[in-house]
DNA sequence: GCCAACGTTGGC
DNA sequence: GCCAACGTTGGC
């Protein structure tokens, strides 16, 4: 079991869009950076991940799902309606990936950026680390369970 | 809305 | 292979 972190907009995709359908399998496509692209192709059915809330008021992870498929080509590339259609990217030779993830809890309260920011076991981790923009951060499970302790102080 | 930090592109 | 220019990310 390998635990990750994935950036959303939660306009684009929240945690709600996995609880208001928990039996469904949600894609999760247009990831479109090659470093973040090869974490999800390390990716297995069964890995955790946390649902991390970016670019909006409540800055933070707000829950957790679970991969259910791992990384295969991802449609969206060969779209030509799609934003995020690559016209680099052939059948043959896709470019990217997406996995498909389903509804495991929405946490009681986002546990916040501020907060993942005072835990020590988070100090190494890129997502607290200034300009990082990368959209799949791996976790250990140390930092994992860090992260879970908050959720139980909630 | 601003802007620092970052990744990618393309000319040379 | 270098690096300036550009587009994007994401916190504030």
């Amino acid at each position: 079991m390998q635990y990750w972190l994935m950036k959303t907009e939660p306009n684009e995709c929240s945690i709600d869009d996995f609880a208001n359908q928990p039996s469904e399998v949600i894609r999760w496509d247009g990831v479109r950076n090659y470093q973040a692209r090869n974490f999800m192709r390390n990716m297995h059915i069964g890995d955790e991940v946390f649902i991390y809330h970016s670019s909006c008021a409540h800055i933070g992870i707000a829950g957790i799902v679970r991969v259910t498929r791992s990384a295969y080509a991802d449609p969206s590339q060969f779209d030509t309606e799609s934003p995020y259609f690559d016209s680099k990217a052939t059948k043959e030779k896709p470019r990217w990936d997406a996995v498909d993830l389903q509804f495991v809890r929405k946490f009681s309260q986002i546990i916040s950026l501020d907060k993942l920011k005072t835990l020590p076991e988070l100090a190494e981790n890129s997502l607290v680390k200034k300009g990082s923009r990368l959209s799949v951060v791996p976790f250990s499970k140390a930092e994992r369970d860090a992260v879970l302790q908050l959720t139980n102080q909630q």
